[in-house]
DNA sequence: CAATCATCGGCAAACCATTTCCGGACCAGG
DNA sequence: CCTGGTCCGGAAATGGTTTGCCGATGATTG
């Protein structure tokens, strides 16, 4: 070789293991160097019994709440320079079956599961030894592992906001009833508002489509059936961009006359509606960082099982009212 | 082994080489399944001097238009069971370094390169025998391919429909000049409207941010300086939407009075405008699946080079006054 | 000056799973 | 009985890395 020295002692030198000159260790590193020489990543494995990748599938497609769970993943996985499999299964069992196979016959070190979390979905039935975690995804065995942002957790946050800023009238638009988030979310709402001495009554809480069509709807019916609203909280951005832009049309002033506090913080939809809406966060780059940490644990032995709900947080933007001016008494809203 | 045969055998036997009884080849396979054995795929690597692996690096995160690039990408790997690591470089070039020296140390038989494709980027700077192929990317080295959508056809479409229209008194309102996209789309539909022997005035181009705001704002310096308008081509759906609201606001019937056509057929967008927008769709699935097919290309050894463009599509919907109603003379708009 | 010790690095085997080549065993037909 | 073909086992090759052992070298000390 080009340093003189031969394989083994070339290994030690970049390994950094046996009993070497410093000025060995130079020379062979800068050789190394001079020829491009790559170690060979798949021998390594093959010997120590470990790959330092695993997969990432998405049972359907990868959509908007998927980056965030992805950026979060390659995060945590990125800095222990373990490398992700993209596996886009778009719903289809075989096609996720398939990619399973592939993955194992490839020996990742392990699988995250992530995808749309509105129904819990069955194991993917790979031997027990394979550690999975599901991020912004349920299983329905509870040997699994899972993480998922906390939907009680958000609704009281949204309410709680509303509350704090003195409203007392309030109403609930959300999605379709048989989301569980929207049960969650809802329920988390309704315990803040008991708690606070108030009421979050079912005639104010409407349940529809994910849309903003839905929401302009909604405001119309809220205004028509409980003209003395004075705050709405969203089960997303999109329904909370439809209640604003309705309200605004009819004269309405948000958030003089009613407050609004929006879902998912969707910077895109948050940001462009008038005035911009306060969100809830999902935190979606803390869970696909958790799931990745915990899939390294499991990895690594530990054997915890169940579902992880992390909390969320609120980003306060102008439609709720409460900006940080206020807590001045001088400023003006 | 639990059929009776040696590992060469069970090789042969699951691979269809070599000379073997029929019923041997069943009772290996019958024997493999039962075990749950799964052929190494490293060793397979380490021996044929191929991965059947490509690496997926996008220089700045992965957004809204890297989605369907991956996903025609992983379209048209995934049916040669080719698998994808991702690496999201987050525009920092340390770590797309670092990315590649990995992606390079796990024999990847190629990469492909996506990102925003404003700016031309410099090349990978690996060795020339890797082949490397950019997706909704550009880069400055004349030695490397390059997948895009075709921006002067985009412009040309979205020109040409509303021309068909019946449409005279032409506007565009885009985003920053600086941007190439920028140039080229207006380079279209200026090319598409001197073709029609209209004409496209500089002074009814208007360039700013891709956002609803400036979408809005420059729909009250149309009216304000050119209030007989009745045709605007957009940059993004973005802008479109906030020139829809704008002018619905100030009482102006969209398409009645005013055409517009929007670019990006960004579903969200374009279905939740009022009315819903007709838009250029840029067939970015299209880019990713032609990008991963070229790849494979220079795998096999192909050598060809330059910037492909891909040509784009138009979605009609409601905001361009072109419904296929209208080609019936008897249906009202 | 010789003996001992510590340091250094080469060589070869091990590692791991697969594939391939070669030859032996067996059977059938001439 | 010989020849030819079929079938399968055993061993070697494949790929690159890692590691254990041992010889060599130089320095230190009695």
């Amino acid at each position: 070789m080009l340093a003189g020295v031969s394989t083994g002692t070339a290994s030690k030198a970049l390994n950094g293991r046996g009993q070497l000159r410093d000025e060995t260790r130079e020379r062979v590193q800068a050789a190394a160097q001079q020829l491009g020489f790559r170690p060979n990543d798949l021998a390594k494995s093959l010997i120590r019994g470990r790959t330092f990748t695993v997969g990432l599938l998405t049972s359907d497609s990868f959509g908007r709440f998927s980056i965030p769970v992805m950026q979060g993943i390659e995060d945590a996985l990125g800095a222990g320079s373990i490398a992700v499999y993209l596996c886009d299964a778009r719903g289809d069992r075989v096609r996720e079956r398939h990619y399973v196979e592939s993955l194992l016959q490839r020996r990742v070190d392990g699988i995250i599961v992530s995808g749309r979390r509105a129904d819990p979905r069955p194991p993917l039935g790979v031997d027990p030894m394979v550690p999975v975690v599901h991020a912004y995804s349920q299983s329905t065995s509870p040997e699994d592992l899972a993480v998922v942002p906390d939907d009680v957790d958000g609704g009281r946050l949204a309410m709680d906001h509303l509350l704090r800023a003195g409203r007392r009238r309030l109403a609930h638009v959300t999605g379709p009833a048989r989301f569980e988030a929207v049960q969650l979310r809802y329920r988390g709402a309704r315990q803040a508002a008991e708690e606070a001495g108030q009421e979050l009554p079912g005639a104010r809480v409407l349940t529809g489509a994910w849309s903003e069509a839905w929401g302009r709807e909604a405001a119309g019916l809220l205004l028509a059936e409980s003209p003395d609203v004075d705050a709405v909280f969203c089960g997303n951005d999109q329904i909370a961009r439809g209640v604003a832009d309705a309200l605004r049309e009819r004269g309405v002033r948000v958030p003089d006359d009613i407050a609004i506090v929006g879902y998912d913080n969707w910077e895109i939809v948050a940001a462009a509606t008038r005035p911009p809406l306060t969100s809830v966060d999902q935190g979606l780059e803390g869970v696909g960082r958790t799931a990745a940490r915990l899939l390294l644990a499991r990895i690594d032995g530990e054997r915890e099982a169940g579902v992880r709900r992390l909390p969320c947080s609120l980003v306060v933007r102008e439609s709720s009212g409460v900006s940080s001016l206020r807590e001045h008494p001088e400023a003006t809203r």
